[in-house]
DNA sequence: GCCATGCGGTTGTAAAGTGCAACCTCGTGG
DNA sequence: CCACGAGGTTGCACTTTACAACCGCATGGC
């Protein structure tokens, strides 16, 4: 099947292609925050509260680098730490004030940012290719 | 319209996650290599030979660090530079032999995992699928 | 009930990637 | 002919990251 084979191809090569790119516009997304630190505050916000084990294992980092990253955070007021009441060991991290309302604004531009670069798009294929990447990063 | 901007975020947070998981399968790929200098051998390979500057403006790199990353594989023995005949300043890197052999196996080996993560895809998804990734990344 | 094992986190250390700035060489246009 | 600009290199500082050693707490087998 070489038209596959074609295809698989193409996906990893713009798929690598957006990876080089995503770090150098992130850099410029938001002052202090960075594409690392910015997904984790994000994951944070969509879990409610998780545990740094949590962002070391979805984000394939090790504990030691979450560690310095939550820290970086919680200096900026961006999120807040409490002891875990279950588990004594744990940490329960939640977005601060702060920090909902900066993820809020980011997410404001991007939309911007990406409305304009799905111009031309049907809201079929929009939809459609979310529904691709879903898939594609469910297979983790 | 919400489900359009749903829609984006996924787009987005799919593809932030993608980035975040390239870094580190990227690294445990091939010895020495990285996916930025992965990346630019096969940039190099792609246009057949190119110039320093020409990797910069692609990969939206400083040129010091494209400077650095072409030393090294020029150490690893996968590209070459001689002088531009056109303009004494510039050098032209080519892919060697080796560096070929290199993008060839691990071009194999993408295919493979590749062919693996997209087991339970229809060709017709798969296809659809490459097309927007090729629609999205030509709006740079 | 007690200790071995393991998990969650932190800190020290080293390696790698990156950008900025200064500099060199060569080409080009006034 | 000289000033300016472009391609590359190197020095420097900063950031990210993994690995390893360590601490505190939890849990299961004895």
């Amino acid at each position: 099947m070489p038209d596959r084979d074609a295809a698989l191809d193409a996906i990893q090569r713009e798929l690598t292609a957006f990876a080089r790119r995503a770090r150098h516009k992130a850099a410029q997304m938001h002052p202090g925050l960075t594409l690392v630190t910015y997904s984790m505050l994000d994951l944070v916000k969509e879990r409610g509260s998780c545990r740094a084990a949590d962002l070391a294992a979805h984000f394939m980092l090790d504990k030691s680098t979450v560690s310095r990253q939550v820290t970086a955070l919680e200096k900026l007021g961006l999120i807040t730490r409490e002891p875990d009441p279950d588990d004594q060991r744990g940490q329960l991290l939640r977005p601060s004030a702060d920090g909902l309302r900066l993820l809020a604004e980011a997410a404001e531009q991007r939309r911007l940012a990406f409305r304009e670069r799905f111009t031309g798009w049907s809201d079929g294929d929009v939809e459609q290719f979310a529904h691709y990447l879903t898939r594609y990063g469910a297979g983790d």
